[in-house]
DNA sequence: ACCCTCGAATGTTAAC
DNA sequence: GTTAACATTCGAGGGT
């Protein structure tokens, strides 16, 4: 019966390190965009206008696949779904 | 001494009660727009479909926003700040 | 038979409508709330504290409820029943 | 005097395009994540728990860090500082 | 009727 | 210190 616990306690220090290593991959990244903040700062360009800029283009992304979404919501209600393009 | 303590006791009771009274209103609201969609449901409406249209049109209007702000940022940022229309 | 869509068209437009005023109505209220605590803070309340207050306020209605709930269900067992206060 | 802004203009483009590439990388980053914790919970595991967790490993890590960071404070005042490992 | 996925709301942290 | 991003938590809705 200890060889259960045996194996979840290994199964959970598995999971405990894929995550801590995800989320230093994410720290890096966070933190590399950091630096390019900075870099295009150092260069004369305000950060507060380069945001605004990202933030933008963003919300035009999510409303090109909000409007994606949308088309397939109908297309199930009207249960004409399609197969999905990949995975 | 205790004095000050009374009132600092007013005031927070004052505050609770706004606040309190605030959600309230907020629930209110909330269990009116869930009525809304029970009703749009019983006369046939696919409610998936309705949040989608909502949203999306949500993310218009956020857009058209956004485009404001990043062109008043952009105005700010050239010195040419104007006036804003009213309060 | 389009006429049938042009029914619905209407319907539709009309729960869109509803629902994005109820949702302007509910974000006021929940700026409203906002600009309450930001009020209290200028005053020198510490607003987290404020808030579980608040939450711990909710929760003892909550109980409170419920229990009231619990002693409806025991006068409805008995057929003791009493009317609701309004609505 | 056209070039200029059209160097500015490459940058710009340049800045948000490594801006994007990154933060499309955290996003990524960031769902797997979640589908590690996907998994652990198909595997019976409580990701509320798991969540505590891992914080509490980042709590300590934070504090051996600060702990070590004390250590060369001292190690710099006596001029006794040692190379960092690597980078 | 329950689980589970998803979106909203809250609380926290970091940037300016 | 104030505002905005971020992570987490909570709750509703839909599917099984």
């Amino acid at each position: 019966m200890s060889e259960a616990h045996g194996v979840a306690r290994d199964q959970l220090r598995s999971f405990v390190e894929r995550i801590e290593r995800l989320e230093e991959e994410k720290k890096t990244v966070a933190d590399d965009i950091k630096e390019v903040y900075g870099e295009a700062k150092s260069m004369g360009f305000d950060t507060k206008v380069l945001r605004k800029v990202i933030s933008i283009r963003k919300l035009d992304q999510n409303e090109r696949m909000e409007q994606e979404a949308v088309l397939d919501t109908y297309l199930h209600a009207l249960g004409m779904a399609e197969a999905p393009p990949e995975e």
